[in-house]
DNA sequence: TCTTGAGCCTGTAGTCGCTACAGCCTCTAC
DNA sequence: GTAGAGGCTGTAGCGACTACAGGCTCAAGA
C-alpha cells in the first residue's frame, strides 16, 4: 500500500467524509481504528486517511449494531475479531439472543423502577406539606 | 469533633460496618464522601472514619435513589446540594416526574431495539447457510 | 507480651464508549 | 501568497464506580 496522492484518490473517502456518508463522529472513527473495530486504512503521503467502500460497509455494520446495543466486545464477536474466524449463522443467531434476553432485562428493570417512580409521585400533592411523601419514600 | 478512641465508640460505625449494614460497596463510600454526597464523618485518633445514624440515613437515601435510576447530580439536587436549600414538595415531585419521562423514554428506545432483534434473529433458521439473514440485517 | 490477620488509611488507575481539545501540518481556492 | 478548512497526533475528560498497592492500626489468641 504506497502513499497515494490526494488529487489521484478516486473512490476513497477522507476521514471527514466517511463521517459525513455514515453519520458517524469523526472523531468515533478515529477511536474504532485505535481498538482495532476498522482496520489501518492506506494513507496519502502526507499522512491523510484514505477509506474505502470496504471500510465504509464495516463502519456502517458497527453503527447498527452499536445502535442495536451490542456492545464493541459482541461486535468484535460478531466480525470475528475475537478468535480470527467469523462466526456461522447458528452462532451469529445464539449470540443475538443473548443480547435480546439482556435487552429484555433491562426493560423489566426500567419497568419495575417506572411503577416505583410513578407510584411515588402519585403520592405527592404538590403542596408544601412539611412532610414530604417522595423523600420519604426513598 | 474531637478524635475519639476505637473503644469510645459506642453507636458509631466503622467504613466496612456501614458498607455491611447498607450493602454498599465499601468503596463507594469513601468516593460518595470525596464528590460531596456524604459529608466527612468524624474520625478516631488514628484516622479511622465513625459514622452516625444520620450518616447511614443519608447513605440508604442515595442508595435507593441509585436503584431508581436517578443521577448523582439529580440525588444532588434531591439533597439540597447544589443550591443549598433543600427543595419542597412540589420542586421533588417535579424533579421526580423529569426522571419519570427519562425512564420511559428509555424504555420505548430499548422496546424498538427489541423489537428489530426479535425480528432479526427470527429470520434466521441456525442453519450454516452462505448468506447470514442476521449479519446482513445489520 | 508478641504475633497474626483483618480491616482501615491514602492515592491512583482502570472500566466503557466515546468526545473534545491543543498544537501542529496540509490542501484547496482565491 | 495567503486564508481557512480540514487533516494529523496525543491526551484528558465524562459518569459512577471499582480495584489495587503499600502502608498503618486494632483485636484476639498463644
Amino acid at each position: 500500500m504506497c502513499p497515494v496522492k490526494p488529487h489521484e484518490i478516486e473512490s476513497g473517502l477522507t476521514r471527514g467524509a466517511l463521517a459525513r456518508a455514515t453519520g458517524c463522529n469523526i472523531e468515533t472513527i478515529r477511536y474504532y481504528e485505535k481498538i482495532g473495530l476498522l482496520s489501518d486504512p492506506p494513507r496519502t503521503q502526507a499522512g491523510y486517511r484514505i477509506y474505502g467502500q470496504a471500510h465504509a460497509g464495516r463502519l456502517r455494520f458497527i453503527l447498527r449494531a452499536r445502535a442495536l446495543g451490542f456492545t464493541i466486545d459482541d461486535i468484535r464477536g460478531l466480525l470475528g475479531l475475537d478468535d480470527g474466524a467469523v462466526p456461522g449463522c447458528a452462532e451469529v443467531k445464539a449470540r443475538t439472543e443473548r443480547h435480546l434476553v439482556d435487552v429484555r432485562d433491562k426493560i423489566s428493570r426500567l419497568q419495575r423502577i417506572e411503577a416505583v417512580l410513578a407510584q411515588t409521585a402519585a403520592k405527592c400533592s404538590g403542596e408544601d406539606v412539611p412532610h414530604c411523601p417522595v423523600l420519604e419514600a426513598l
